[in-house]
DNA sequence: TAGGCCATCTGGTCCT
DNA sequence: AGGACCAGATGGCCTA
């Protein structure tokens, strides 16, 4: 074991796998390019880590032609090694998008506070998602009652969040201003401009995480937001600390409900 | 010391 | 045939 882990970054956070300190670079460019296929021509000597193996025989020249039963011992090896690189590499990319992941993830950073596991990283991240789509929602609607509401004054009063043709039939029609509002400072914050939790928060860069405090929860997400992920079907559970995940703050937009249905290759 | 998390190796499967 | 992807196995490190 650990025939050429001499540069490659184990446990914590690999220095080189920052490859990307943009903020608003969620997945590293080279990554990405990996994956959309240009990494042949950004790294012709791919797979090549600390020169302990992939011998002279590059895969695809010498002796490609042999049957690998011809192979002797040593060729056996050499594949071997050759395939365990290729492994190796494949897991840090994983990595280095798990990386990537994790800073633009609402979660304190540094040298002094643990870094997120792997599923951590992802169950934060779809909570993460859940919420800002949440969030959208919510702005959006708030929008469409301020520039309505003009229009709307002569009528009687009535809830003013209405349900799209899109959304669920089955969801009942209840007035989630408020309660919204209450739970979400960026709701909040469109209906009081002048105490925006942006402004209470720092300036925030445009491409960069909202703080830990504007989003509600701490700085340190509770365990029981990474333990549980947020139910997909209509019956919802709070989690402490988190934005309200239930439907009636989270109506479920066919945005996100889109997402599960999106390819993900293979 | 047990358990969690991780990196790595390895063999199988699928795709190009 | 070679590479990508995946999952199981294994062993190391760290923390409670």
């Amino acid at each position: 074991m650990d025939s050429d882990t001499g540069s490659t970054c184990s446990r914590s956070s690999s220095p080189d796998l920052a490859v990307d300190s943009a903020v608003g670079a969620f997945f590293s460019s080279k990554v990405l390019r990996a994956y959309r296929g240009e990494e042949a021509a950004l790294r012709p000597d791919r797979d090549r880590p600390e020169g302990t193996e992939e011998g002279p025989q590059g895969a695809g020249s010498g002796g490609k032609s042999r049957n690998r039963a011809e192979l002797s011992k040593d060729d056996l090896q050499e594949l071997r090694l050759r395939v365990n690189s290729r492994e190796r590499k494949r897991m840090h990319d994983l990595n280095q998008a798990m990386d990537g992941l994790r800073e633009v993830m609402p979660y304190a950073q540094g040298p002094s506070v643990r870094k997120l596991s792997k599923i951590s990283t992802l169950l934060l991240a779809r909570n993460y998602i859940l919420m800002l789509s949440s969030s959208l929602e919510e702005m959006k609607k708030l929008v469409g009652e301020v520039y309505g509401a003009g229009a709307a004054q002569s009528r009687p009063a009535r809830p003013v969040l209405t349900r799209t043709a899109a959304s669920p039939p089955q969801l009942p029609q209840l007035p989630l201003l408020p309660l919204a509002q209450s739970l979400h400072p960026l709701a909040a914050s469109a209906a009081a401009a002048s105490t925006s939790p942006l402004q209470q928060g720092g300036a925030q860069t445009p491409h960069s995480p909202p703080s830990a405090g504007y989003l509600g929860f701490h700085a340190t997400p509770l365990p029981s937001l990474l333990k549980e992920p947020l139910p997909l079907s209509a019956s919802y559970r709070h989690f402490p600390g988190m934005p309200c995940p239930c439907a009636l703050c989270q109506p479920l937009p066919t945005s996100t409900a889109s997402l599960h249905s999106l390819p993900m290759g293979k």
